[in-house]
DNA sequence: CTGCACGCCTGCCCGC
DNA sequence: TGCGGGCAGGCGTGCA
């Protein structure tokens, strides 16, 4: 699923055939996705040209130079699939070249560096709007957003304001988007798996010090999964449609029963739900 | 305010 | 081989 680092490995993905081309054709193939699409949004997006792709928490905001910024959100499932971007005249490519949009290929664009970029979602979960780029930090999807992760913002001071008493398991602490941006299922499992904390512990009822070491290890973990391109599960793929692989890092994440790759511990990872989400965690060295 | 259940949506995988 | 059910889960909504 994307959380942040498949977000930011699309972003990555997507900028070089993004940034300065021009949009010749904004195909809008059904009226929604997880909520209407904003009124007129093919007329708008056609003919203005991408300045930029910058990246808040799990959403993408490719700005215009029609000062609106395009707000993008993958859910679950979605996919920006980039493909003929070869350098052909852009003309031929249109009208030749092109592949025939796929399944669930519910927004194409047509860009002037011969470029497609189709965003495929099959669940719908995710979601589009157009913004006035000055006030895109006060939209209502990122208005409450809290700091990034990987930012100057995000520290233990931060973290311990938020989780003061708070009886929230961590578990749910670390999903809610106002404590901290971009973090989802996968990579709280296995931040608390680095961090020897189990997803059960209410947050108020951390240390300082173990808050305190709670922050390197989300970079830490991010980092990691940004710099292996993504992880992929079932769903996500990178823009140009390969399996990312950070998956094969998960040290709880879906390895329910198997054993925990800590050196000299014999326990099986476990599995229980909280708020209707599996946690994946070791009993043994998580406490 | 807090914490939680629910619904959205489809594809995949399992068991029969 | 086909089919039903469970599961995946980000996030807004609504409730206690």
């Amino acid at each position: 699923m994307p959380e942040l680092p498949e977000v930011e490995t699309v972003r990555r993905g997507l900028e070089p055939v993004c940034t300065g081309a021009t949009i010749l054709n904004a195909d809008i193939r059904r009226p929604d996705l997880r909520w209407p699409f904003p009124n007129r949004m093919a007329e708008r997006l056609t003919g203005a040209r991408i300045t930029g792709l910058r990246r808040r928490s799990k959403y993408i905001l490719m700005d215009l130079d029609s000062g609106e910024t395009l707000l993008i959100h993958l859910g679950m499932s979605g996919r920006m699939l980039i493909t003929a971007s070869d350098g052909r005249d852009a003309m031929a490519a249109f009208f030749h070249s092109l592949p025939a949009p796929e399944k669930h290929d519910h927004v194409v664009l047509d860009l002037d560096s011969g470029a497609r970029i189709a965003f495929n979602d099959a669940r719908r979960f995710g979601a589009m709007d157009l913004l006035t780029t000055s006030d895109a930090d006060s939209h209502k999807l990122l208005a409450n957003i809290g700091p990034e992760p990987l930012g100057n913002a995000f520290d233990a001071d931060h973290l311990k304001g938020a989780f003061k008493n708070r009886k929230m398991p961590i578990k749910s602490a670390l999903l809610d988007q106002r404590i901290v941006a971009g973090l989802g299922n996968i990579y709280v499992c296995e931040t608390l798996f680095r961090a020897g904390i189990l997803p059960t512990t209410p947050a108020g009822a951390l240390s300082a010090g173990k808050i305190e070491t709670l922050v390197p290890i989300i970079r830490d973990v991010l980092i990691e999964a940004i710099e292996a391109g993504g992880s992929s599960l079932r769903d996500h793929r990178q823009t140009d449609g390969d399996l990312g692989y950070f998956q094969h890092s998960f040290q709880v994440y879906g390895r329910e029963n198997d054993p925990c790759v800590t050196p000299g511990c014999k326990a099986k990872i476990s599995r229980i739900v909280q708020s209707g989400r599996s946690s994946f965690f070791c009993p043994n060295c998580q406490d």
